[in-house]
RNA sequence: GCCGACAUAGCUUAGUUGGUGGAGCGGCGGACUGUUAAUCCGCAGGUCGCAGGUUCGAGUCCUGCUGUCGGCGCCA
């Protein structure tokens, strides 16, 4: 072919190339014609063009292959762009075309119309266990698009406020809370398991480099059957020397209306492409998230005729029924001790609560931080983990922190996954991560 | 861990009181010089998830198993 330099989909639409003649590299989205003229929609990662073939012009050999060729056979095709007061905008009058990775008719692509009409907001077991295939539908593709602006936007929050990035290992010997839920992995002949959260190690830095964060996949070997639980998912999570409870939560409030924000200016349009309001995402990015006290919210709901006793940990019906009364995600601090692991600071003004915040997104999705004021006096840590009953051996590294100056500080972890979900309107968090991994799926 | 559904062609599905399993999409063949999920004609494609049971006869009724989905708990 005479041209050397191929361009993007996005650059023929984007308009002052009438009449050049360009070369496009991509997959056939669809494919029709008749005898003498074939209509192909090419599609490269930034779009699609409708893509004209006529026998006479590109010779019966060219026509007869490209009319033999199936959907997502890669094809490279050179042409000049003509506009169209038809539906594309732009079309491409094709003059040469070579197909290089053709599609076996034994076995055409399978997924099809119909496998798709079911998956708008929802995926079947078809689609899942084809996700290899699926990923470069138009829906995974705005949605990969989206997550990727997400992650972008964690970086650049912390990085613009010179946080630095920290890595903590994944293989790991204990667990942050619980201890059911993790995920035990042979370790020469020693039991390890991977990490639940980078936290305690964070708080190992804490001391060196006083603002830190990470982006990472925590595991959690959690049974659980939701569409907002997966057993490896990203974690963004953030540790600030000489902070409160306060300054974390400020910080956990800043970094979702950044991402909110990132997306409005770099996302729009496959947010709305996946059905998402933008006025709605507005909102998010421009709001103030209010601040209830756990017992307030009790008193809300218990106001509701919702069965709630004092010291009970607010569980996702609670939540959902909370969230119906706000417009934008909101925190709720001040849980009672009893509720929440040691490491969770007692308020000085009153013990029976700690220093702890939830912050809960609206239109159901629930908790995507969790986050507080650790406790950080050599004293208190002992008497925490005494009367949790905890042993102490397997946490001496943590308490070592509080022994050689330990000062106030906090950090928060942010369910990455379940932002994508929440800010992108998908009904499932599997929806927003290439290769979902839950407690019946591994593969593919 | 608990509760509830579902399983029919590659995909999405219909299938009546139990009586020889249909369709749309996709594929193949044909028609059509501008289509837009193109259209029209034709063809192929099924161990009705698996194993038992009831019955003259089971996709349909019963039991068990497997798989999947949804919800709860747990959490981000």
């Amino acid at each position: 072919m005479a041209i050397v330099k191929s361009l993007w989909i996005a650059e023929v639409h984007g308009g002052g190339l009438d009449g050049k003649e360009v070369l496009l590299r991509g997959w056939i989205h669809r494919t029709r014609g008749s005898k003498s003229i074939r209509f192909v929609v090419l599609r490269d990662s930034t779009g699609t063009v409708q893509c004209v073939l006529k026998r006479a012009v590109i010779g019966d050999d060219n026509f007869e292959e490209i009319s033999a060729a199936l959907i997502e056979s890669s094809v490279e095709l050179s042409g000049q762009v003509i506009p169209t007061d038809r539906e594309h905008g732009y079309e491409i009058m094709v003059k040469d075309v070579k197909i290089v990775g053709p599609v076996n008719p034994q076995r055409p692509f399978p997924i099809t119309e119909s496998a798709m009409k079911q998956a708008d907001g929802g995926e079947t077991e078809f689609l899942l266990d084809n996700r290899h295939l699926y990923l470069r539908t138009g829906r995974m593709t705005k949605m990969l698009k989206i997550r990727s602006t997400i992650f972008g936007a964690v970086h650049s929050y912390f990085r613009d406020r010179d946080f630095t990035e920290y890595q903590a290992p994944n293989f790991v010997a204990g667990a942050v809370e619980g201890g059911s839920t993790l995920f035990e992995v042979p370790y020469f002949g020693k039991k390890a398991y991977l990490t639940q959260s980078w936290q305690l190690y964070a708080e190992a830095a804490m001391p060196a480099l006083e603002r830190l964060y990470t982006l990472a996949p925590s595991f959690r070997a959690e049974k659980s059957r939701t569409r907002r639980h997966l057993t490896e998912f990203w974690h963004a999570e953030m540790e600030i020397a000489w902070a409160d409870n306060e300054d974390v939560m400020s910080h956990g409030e800043g970094l979702v209306r950044h991402i909110a924000r990132t997306l409005l200016e770099q996302r729009s349009e496959e947010l709305e492409s996946l059905g998402r309001d933008i006025n709605t995402i507005q909102k998010y990015a421009e709001s103030h998230y209010p601040r209830i006290r756990y017992d307030d919210a009790v008193e809300m709901l218990q106001s509701k005729g919702v069965e709630i006793e004092w010291g009970q940990d607010l569980d996702f019906s609670k939540e959902k029924i909370l969230t119906e009364d706000f417009e934008v995600p909101h925190f709720l601090t001040h849980y009672p001790k009893v509720a929440k692991p040691f490491y969770h600071r007692q308020d000085p003004e009153d013990p029976k609560y700690v220093l702890c915040h939830d912050l809960l997104a609206p239109e159901g999705y629930g908790e995507i931080i969790g986050g507080g004021e650790r406790t950080w006096s050599e004293s208190e840590i002992l008497q925490r983990i005494d009367e949790e009953g905890t042993p102490r051996e397997p946490y001496e590294f943590y308490i070592d922190i509080r022994r050689y100056g330990g000062v106030p500080h906090g950090g928060f972890g942010l369910g990455v996954d379940r932002v994508c979900a929440w800010l992108a309107g998908a009904d499932h968090i599997r929806e927003t991560i290439p290769f979902p991994r839950d407690s019946r799926r591994v593969t593919p």
